[in-house]
RNA sequence: GGGUAGGUGGCCGAGUGGCUAAAGGCGACAGACUGUAAAUCUGUUCACGAGAGUGUACGGUGGUUCGAAUCCACCCCUGCCCA
């Protein structure tokens, strides 16, 4: 490699950018160099970040990424959000689920806008350059595809550690499943990437497309930033669209936000802090001490304010917070609950069942059985109970956290 | 093409003619407890019905039988071995 004196301040930038992530190959001093390059040339660089729009909720797992290309962006990078339009219709192979559902073309479009919704949360989508893979590969014919399938063996796919298991495992992996990277790699070829972004577990995925670059005589292919999963609610599991219930959504209902936020394991709160807030490497040291000596509910509801505050705005996040003290704290029902109307005398299930359609009749029942119905903060065990019109306004609690106020 | 092992509830998995709406586990939901929506313990887990009960369900279609997830035929799908 050529030796480049690389100058302190690109040195700096690049430790910053890094901070939490692999950068490979080369590490540190490599972006550097790239960073260098890019100045001197007046050339920004292109970051390319691709985008499954199988599930159109975003999660604090994808921010993790998002806000490190916004830091590239803010610098005068720029950025290439990539649609998988072609890509979202075989689904990645997860190796969890054999095959997810294809999606068709209009389901692609769909999701994606409301992807942009949700990323412009964090990065500046005005600014970036959006393109979708179906523009460039429902154009490939079938030499095309067999000429960038001849550059990768079966044994390279086979390192990839989900189709390894699989294989070992006797479980099916079918061969449309190998074009899944290569697909992707192409379109490093095409918008002509300089550093492509991930996660960890996209490690072989970016760096194919890096080989894929070289292969199409590309000089300087790409570097690869992988920055690590987050865990998920339960601590243990990353947070992925495939378990949902694990997931901080960015469209959830600011109270949901937060309420998850302060049900994530105790030793999540400094990684959820690092990865998710702005707080500085100071303040992060300080956290690392009071962890050990406050009280972590302390800490997490800071956490929960903190990050329900950034995508929200503060009045949600206050009134988030103050739901939070009032339900789960002091037990006490929440303000802001639906209400419906009552005009005849109705019965406890009939009521719930009318505006709760998701609950079948048995299910409601199950729940009375089990003193999970309220009628005025009060337990109600039997289902037929009647609500009266004269009674009225009355609350009805359904579960931890479902309420209905009838008027 | 030949051989062989399979396809069961949201998932994993037991079940080889009636006791099977189908063991067990996971997940989910609820209750208790808790700083917590964590952990733990307990209960629940197809639909409709107040209930007795009724309907639907074990890859698909048809059949045998008083009765089928279980037996038979054909078909579809998956793994492995051989060619």
């Amino acid at each position: 490699m050529e030796t480049v004196a690389i100058k302190r301040e690109y040195l700096e930038q690049a430790e910053l950018l890094a901070r939490g992530a692999e950068v490979l190959p080369g590490g540190i001093e490599e972006l550097a160099l790239k960073l260098q390059k890019s100045k001197e040339e007046n050339k920004p660089l292109r970051i390319k970040l691709g985008m499954d729009p199988s599930r159109p909720d975003l999660h604090l797992g994808h921010t993790v990424v998002l806000r490190k290309v916004k830091k590239f962006q803010e610098l005068g990078h720029k950025i290439i959000l990539i649609v998988g339009g072609a890509t979202g219709m075989i689904g990645d192979p997860s190796g969890k689920s054999d095959t997810r559902p294809s999606l068709t073309k209009d389901q692609v479009e769909a999701n994606a806008k409301t992807y942009f919704e949700q990323i412009s949360k964090v990065v500046d989508v005005d600014n970036a350059e959006v393109v979708n893979n179906a523009d460039w590969l429902y154009n490939l014919n079938f030499i095309d595809m067999i000429k960038l399938a001849s550059k990768v063996t079966v044994a390279q796919m086979m390192t990839r550690d989900d189709f390894a298991k699989r294989y070992a495992e006797n479980r099916p992996i079918s061969i449309h499943e190998f074009f899944y990277p290569l697909m992707q790699a192409y379109d490093s070829v095409v918008v002509d990437a300089d550093i492509e972004f991930g996660g960890t577990d996209q490690r072989f995925n970016n760096l194919l497309g890096r080989d894929i670059q070289s292969a199409y005589g590309k000089e300087n292919p790409q570097m690869v930033i992988l920055l690590p999963l987050l865990e998920g609610t339960d601590g243990v599991m990353k947070m992925s669209k495939s378990y949902p219930q694990h997931c901080i959504s960015l469209t959830d209902h600011p109270s949901d936000m937060y309420g998850k936020l302060m049900s994530i394991s105790d030793n999540l709160i400094t990684k959820y802090f690092a990865l998710l807030t702005d707080i500085s490497a100071s303040d992060l040291k300080q956290l690392e001490e009071d962890i050990k000596t406050v009280n972590p509910r302390d800490l997490k509801m800071k956490l929960a304010y903190t990050i329900t505050k950034m995508y929200n705005g503060e009045n949600a996040a206050n009134v988030a917070q103050e739901n939070f003290v009032k339900v789960v704290q002091n037990k006490e029902i929440p303000d802001d609950i639906p209400e419906v109307k009552i005009t005849d005398n109705i019965s406890l299930i009939d009521f719930i069942s009318n505006f709760d359609k998701s609950l079948s009749r048995g299910e409601i029942k199950r729940l009375a059985a089990s003193g999970a119905l309220k009628v005025n903060s009060e337990k109600q065990p039997n289902p037929a109970f009647m609500l009266e019109v004269s009674a009225l306004p009355v609350v009805v609690q359904y579960g931890k956290r479902k309420y209905i106020k009838g008027v």
